[in-house]
DNA sequence: CAGTGGTCTAGACCACCAG
DNA sequence: TGGTGGTCTAGACCACTGG
């Protein structure tokens, strides 16, 4: 939290929390809440941009700003906009995470991953499978593609523990988006095997492409979950 | 298109496809670009936050604003930020899109309704269920759900045609956002019945609430897909 | 260090919605 | 019509990147 207009958003949204803006009325007009920061307009009206992408309130010209129900999404189902990794996101919710390596391997890239990774044939990656294990209980496999000059010194004890924070923390890489995919499958070989599953259970798969800030790709990889164990979410403002 | 930013953001996106500014190029820097548009530069700014949201371009302090490789997700992987509906949707693909009104109903809403679109019990609801059908072939199975005082005067005809085009040309309505779930699940009596699917197909399953401008929610839908049939994607970009 | 984009200001005008 | 938020300006200072 360093810029004026972060702070101002996160005042506000406390406020709306803990009901100081209840839900349905209006905030205070943006000239009104320009006196009370000492603020100039445009930097009042970022902060409430934020808050609308957050899908907390919703402004209309001519009308003012609305507080939304958020109570909806407010509970455990975090949008997918944290590339934190599960084990942080699982820490956060007081929850115990373990991962189990399946395959940890070096190799080329095939065609499909070159595409996606921007890699040349001859670039070496990493090819890797973990089993996650939440709360004692086989959650999500999940496959794993990383150029390895990106990622150099990728030992099984971070992949035990987590990756993520070895890339953010340890080499200071800084995410700057995903592009992903939802679709169902048939279940195959290692979720029957790892997730106890059998051939008629639904898997929910999610392939992504992550990219650092600068726009290089720095991983693909797939999760895999039983249909019964998890669900993904998102919230979609239109901002026009 | 109406303000200076969305003109100058459309100027630039054409220059980025067109090659006028290359990939993994710059993009001439922002006082260069108030100089050409004759605008100010929070104008410029503006302009090209809107391709970073697009994810065509990428800045960064210091170091200026990077064309990223677009070429990945611009073909027919449309985002899911479309409120137009299927039927505009595959319009604009010129696919054949036919709908068959499975069930068209009147009723009251049950708890877990009145709670996703702010209703009390006794206001009625149409529960709808359509099949869509895409070049001949089944496609998706949609369960609908509207409070009745919201869209009056529905009509099979609309249901066989677009909704979508009703609530927005008809009745004048303004979609606001959306919130949406993922899940796979195993093929229920509906699926088999109109999907051509048997008990051991995957469905790949979408919930969604769709709420107007100002807030009120006036949609809940769950669209059934074969596992083969379809998938969604989305772009995620991190614009802190 | 020079050059970049990010933030911020103190105004202004306009488009929209309500009464 | 009065009040709202949306856009836009012409500056300024700062934080960050690269050489």
């Amino acid at each position: 939290m360093q810029t004026k207009y972060e702070k101002i958003a996160s005042t506000i949204r406390e406020r709306i929390k803990n009901g100081t803006y209840p839900v349905d009325s209006l905030l205070p007009n943006q000239t009104d809440l320009v006196l009370e920061f000492g603020v100039s307009r445009m930097t009042i009206k970022k902060a409430i941009e934020i808050l609308m992408m957050e899908g907390l309130v919703y402004s209309q010209r001519g009308m003012g700003t609305k507080i939304l129900d958020h109570s909806f999404w407010d509970k455990d189902v975090s949008p997918i906009k944290e590339y934190d990794g599960l084990s942080y996101q699982m820490e956060k919710q007081n929850k115990k995470l373990e991962s189990s390596v399946i395959k940890f391997d070096v190799g080329f890239p095939n065609k499909e991953i070159q595409k996606k990774l921007l890699l040349k044939a001859e670039q070496p990656i990493y090819q890797i499978i973990r089993l996650r294990i939440l709360e004692g209980k086989p959650f999500v496999i999940e496959h794993t593609i990383m150029p390895c000059d990106l990622v150099p010194n990728l030992t099984t004890d971070i992949l035990e523990k987590s990756v993520y924070t070895y890339l953010k923390k340890g080499l200071g890489l800084q995410f700057g988006g995903a592009y992903r995919t939802f679709q169902a499958d048939r279940a195959e070989e290692h979720d029957k095997k790892y997730l106890e599953c059998d051939d008629s259970d639904p898997i929910l798969e999610v392939q992504q492409v992550i990219y650092l800030k600068d726009g290089t790709p720095i991983e693909f990889s797939k999760s895999r979950n039983r249909y019964d164990t998890r669900s993904y979410s998102i919230l979609d403002v239109d901002y026009s």
